[in-house]
RNA sequence: UCCGGCGUGGCUCAAUCGGCAGAGCGGGUGACUGUUAAUCACUAGGUUGUAGGUUCAAGUCCUACCGCCGGAGCCA
């Protein structure tokens, strides 16, 4: 009896005979021989069936074989100078166990809208299997660097009771009666979380509800928050480098194979090390006027100024010192210059935009109390916010990455909506 | 919400100045003992997004609407 392996381990198994379960990627013809590719979700292997080498109902089942039709192999593995993978198995025996109907998504161009009907299906496919891996490196590395670093998992709440920041538009969804919104970001929860471990993070989907229609945004997206106590400015930042630097590092190590199906230029990558360049929110503006932007000193950056500033430098930059107005009211001021806030942007390379945002966060209670009703948020909905800063307040920082925005830059795609196995975006909740 | 673009077989697209709606892929039938998005032959498949208008004649021109795509703003 033939032993069942999976695609991936192949290799290990040159000569002997060994049985293989998975899908049909393609099929072709010539006389009285098949070509079967089989995928199994670990790879893809080429099946060559000849009609003298096996029974005639193992024949007349690959003959019937159609797109994605679902099957069990057995045969032998050989080694073929031919084959992209190496080996290709001469078969002995082979069972459809379903014929697929007529398959919708074909070997030739598709157009994006059908394909996200289709997204179901689409996940089948190489380029999608090569950038959904690269996000779970991405994942994986995520989680490692702050276990690592002693971070202590403390998820946020997605339901929550106010519409909290009161800057982005939230979905509101009716909670036994009273109204509750999907979380726009687990920040504030993570301080909690970070007073009660010193270090901690969240790790979750996050809602915008904002009609933003570009490849950069989505409606659920997946932010990774790290919070930590005792931490300044200039601990995040150094934080946020050393953090991204191990995202990519880890992907360029692990995952080389699928930057390559992807065309990425690994030369790109290979020079995000720490330290990052790190400039004053001055500095960007000259950066900007030198170029020729209609940038107004004061506003918050535009997306054609993130990509001109990023194109400055061959790694992420961090821009810190943003003016206090245009930033969030729990962002700390800086006291030798209060107009500009605390806070830190990361722009990714190449124009993919902001990938992390951040801030030292206001730890005084009365200047808290001053701004939450500068903002005119509800003093009462901030109640338990506020204790954080009651009992035992401490300097703190904190910020937050978005996962799939860091995906595209590192796979190089160029929207987003391919990042995550089921986009949300404005005119897509399907599948 | 604003600006721009596009809607033609299942899919991707063509159709010149307004003049007989076409191709490739996919499907079906057949040929082929090394194919790599295989190839070759034959074959079926259409209310040109919707409604109205101009014209001898509209896929093509005009108006409205619907849908989708890209961008802006907002942000990760």
């Amino acid at each position: 009896m033939a032993q069942n392996i999976r695609i991936s381990e192949v290799a290990q198994y040159e000569g002997k005979e060994v049985t293989l379960k998975g899908w049909v990627y393609n099929v072709r013809s010539s006389g009285k021989l098949r070509f079967i590719l089989v995928r199994d979700g670990s790879e893809t292997i080429q099946c060559v069936v000849f009609k003298k080498d096996v029974s005639e109902a193992s024949f007349a089942a690959a003959d019937a074989l159609t797109l994605e039709s679902s099957l069990s192999v057995t045969g032998v593995v050989a080694a073929d100078k031919r084959s992209p993978l190496g080996f290709e198995i001469q078969v002995k025996e082979i069972e459809a166990i379903q014929i697929a109907r007529e398959y919708p998504i074909s070997k030739k161009e598709h157009g994006t809208d059908f394909l996200m009907d289709h997204r179901h299906l689409w996940l089948r496919s190489k380029r999608q299997h090569a950038i959904l891996r690269i996000r779970h490196q991405i994942i994986h590395a995520a989680r490692e660097f702050f276990d690592n670093r002693d971070f202590i998992l403390v998820d946020s709440p997605i339901f929550t009771p106010n519409a909290a920041e009161g800057t982005s538009t939230l979905f509101e969804t009716d909670y036994f009666g009273s109204k509750a919104y999907l979380t726009q970001s687990g920040q504030l929860y993570a301080e909690a979380g970070a007073m009660a471990f010193g270090k901690a993070y969240c790790f979750g989907p996050t809602f915008r509800a904002e009609k933003s229609k570009t490849r950069r945004h989505l409606t659920e997206f997946w932010m990774i928050e790290p919070e930590a106590a005792f931490f300044d400015l200039d601990d995040d930042m150094r934080l946020a480098e050393d953090f991204v630097e191990h995202l990519v590092q880890s992907v360029l190590k692990n995952r080389r194979k699928e930057l390559e199906t992807l065309e990425r230029n690994i030369g790109k990558l290979e020079t995000v090390n720490a330290p990052f360049p790190k400039i004053h929110y001055n500095e960007a503006v000259e950066i900007l006027k030198k170029n020729g932007s209609e940038f107004i000193p004061g506003d918050d950056f535009g997306a054609a100024d993130e990509t001109i500033i990023s194109q400055q430098f061959d790694r992420p930059v961090i821009v810190h010192h943003y003016p206090a107005e245009v930033k969030a009211f729990y962002m700390k001021r800086d006291e030798k210059e209060p107009q500009y806030a605390l806070a830190m942007d990361m722009l990714a390379p190449e124009g993919y935009g902001e990938i992390i945002g951040g801030s030292q966060r206001e730890d005084d209670y009365d200047t808290l109390l001053q701004r939450l009703k500068e903002h005119n948020l509800p003093e009462e909905a901030f109640k338990w916010y506020l204790d954080l800063r009651k009992y035992g307040s401490v300097p703190h920082s904190g910020f937050g990455l978005g996962i799939e925005r860091t995906v595209a830059w590192i796979t190089g795609i160029k929207h987003i909506r391919e990042t995550i196995p089921y986009p949300r975006l404005i005119q897509r909740l399907y599948p």
